[in-house]
DNA sequence: AAGCAAATAGTAACTATTATCATTATTATA
DNA sequence: TATAATAATGATAATAGTTACTATTTGCTT
């Protein structure tokens, strides 16, 4: 097994995924990034994204938009993903403890996880489809 | 709107679909198919497996092993994968219905749907595991 | 049968991610 | 503190999954 050496490239990239709570993708992230270090490589991004995943102090989010997502906090909650801006958000509700356990009555293996992804529309994109169609019908207010 | 015109090769991916449970991949899917259709296009595959999850007579699963899987059961389900083959099974236990409703308290939108996905190790990754140890033991009465 | 729209096969292009590699930085040790 | 060992980096090439493009074929309507 080797060991971790330090590298404030990073300390970076885990400082900046715990600061933020938009759930980035590792493009965004090293869009943030660059802001610091100009010349990061997209690469060192990928390859210290997957050394935090493995050391489970951020997690990876497969939320079906292309892109996986990454979350600065580490322990189990749920998600939600707006259909249309894609952006990923938390949801706060209590871990369902018995879920695994429920599950492994069904399942063809040992199950020691889940996780539950909620899907919908978020505020944002409900006004702004609200504000678009009023604008249609020639009721903004806000003009 | 654009009426669907009939094709042949969308009944096969389709009935394909049904009849296998192992949820594939486009990829698989399409080594499949071309035991019928010798000549038929990767993009043709992934091109009617879009349109079968518009129309709502599929759906695609997004587990995080990279490729998307199809599984011809539209009505909702859950799932379960395992973390060694990637295999993905169903776990035909009861879907929760009010969970929609409690993740709504907490999320920032409009919950209308969710997925849960487990994750673990199936039997048969455990049994290869366990018999490859005997074998190292030199205990394996089945040679 | 004719005409039009949709579907196809084949291929190029694209996006997200991983691999490679020469150079640099960090840590352990003399 | 100098040195040696090795992990990390930036740059870039390569890969995997998927989508886009296009000329041709197929299915449907009249």
């Amino acid at each position: 097994m080797k060991t971790l050496k330090y590298s404030r490239q990073r300390e970076s990239i885990k400082a900046c995924l715990m600061n933020r709570h938009d759930h980035p993708t590792a493009d965004a992230l090293y869009a943030s990034i660059r802001e610091e270090y100009p010349n990061i490589s997209l690469g060192t991004v990928y390859r210290n994204l997957n050394l935090l995943v493995e050391t489970g102090e951020i997690q990876r989010l497969t939320c079906g938009d292309g892109a996986d997502h990454y979350d600065g906090v580490a322990a189990p909650h749920y998600h939600f993903m707006c259909r249309d801006c894609h952006q990923v958000y938390d949801v706060p509700m209590e871990v369902i403890a018995s879920l695994n356990e429920t599950a492994q009555a069904y399942a063809p293996g040992i199950v020691d996880s889940h996780s539950i992804l909620f899907f919908g529309r978020c505020s944002c994109c409900l006004e702004k489809e609200a504000s678009e169609k009023n604008m249609e019908k020639g009721v903004d207010k806000t003009a």
